[in-house]
DNA sequence: GTCCCTGCAAACGGTTTGCACCCGG
DNA sequence: CCGGGTGCAAACCGTTTGCAGGGAC
């Protein structure tokens, strides 16, 4: 199975500790939808496995995060989380509040360069606000 | 006095009703700094004026934000706001967290266009993540 | 064996709410 | 005068913390 590679070597490639807990969030990361609350990932993850608690899956996304295993993800309301298995831009939906993934592109070098001045440019973020395809139909 | 006239002139575009909490908190937003939190504004509007509470600055900015005279950057913890006098992008340091303003610039017409589909974009969200120049001098 | 991770519950910070009063149009 | 805006305090929700016990390496 697929999943359970995908997560065992990201932990290998990352130096971070395995533990049960930290596997089950991981694993549920690949196995789920993109943009999930913490809330949302504790309550599937701790139905399935009782044995990890609130505090630790916030610990765990931290580590996850730390480890650049995950991405996070700032919106309106709580943090959100995806595992970074591809890099994607966002879009925001200001009507129904959707977050929608955008295939990845990138911004020309030129004006990434030029925007950045001297500062070391880690990573682009891309959100785009308007309405969704959904909502533009009413 | 340029602010006064710049706020007046914001509330009679905006179709908001003028009371003077909002009149305080967007001539506030207009002179100070950018990315202020909504606990930052309301001291410092409490401050001026203690006929304004701290219900009234998040329901103020609610509606500012709502007629477009403000913007509201979701960042780590408290969100922050931005009088919208012109665009701009933002990059975020790292290591201390800082927000700084990157001139506006646009994202080339054909990526955009290829990246929306059909959705309806009003809004070009552009951050960059990575390290400020001050914390890369050390 | 050591140190880091975990579980629990209490605390915390930012934000929202309910309701009576007030003021702008 | 009407309807939306305001002040206050309590409630709410997402998140963090302190500490005792447990598991990874």
């Amino acid at each position: 199975m697929k999943d359970r590679q995908d997560v065992e070597s990201a932990f290998a490639r990352s130096n971070l500790r395995r533990t049960s807990q930290r596997y089950d969030v991981l694993s549920w990361l690949y196995r789920h939808k993109r943009h999930a609350t913490a809330e949302e990932i504790f309550a599937a993850v701790n139905k399935a496995n009782p044995r990890v608690s609130r505090a630790t899956v916030y610990n765990v996304l931290h580590a996850l995060v730390e480890g650049r295993l995950v991405r996070q993800l700032n919106a309106e309301g709580a943090a959100r989380y995806d595992a970074t298995l591809d890099r994607h831009h966002h879009f925001i939906c200001d009507t129904c509040g959707a977050i929608e993934d955008l295939e990845w592109f990138d911004l020309p070098a030129a004006i990434l360069r030029g925007a950045a001045g001297r500062r070391a440019v880690r990573e682009t973020e891309i959100t785009l606000h308007g309405v969704c395809e959904r909502c533009g139909r009413k």
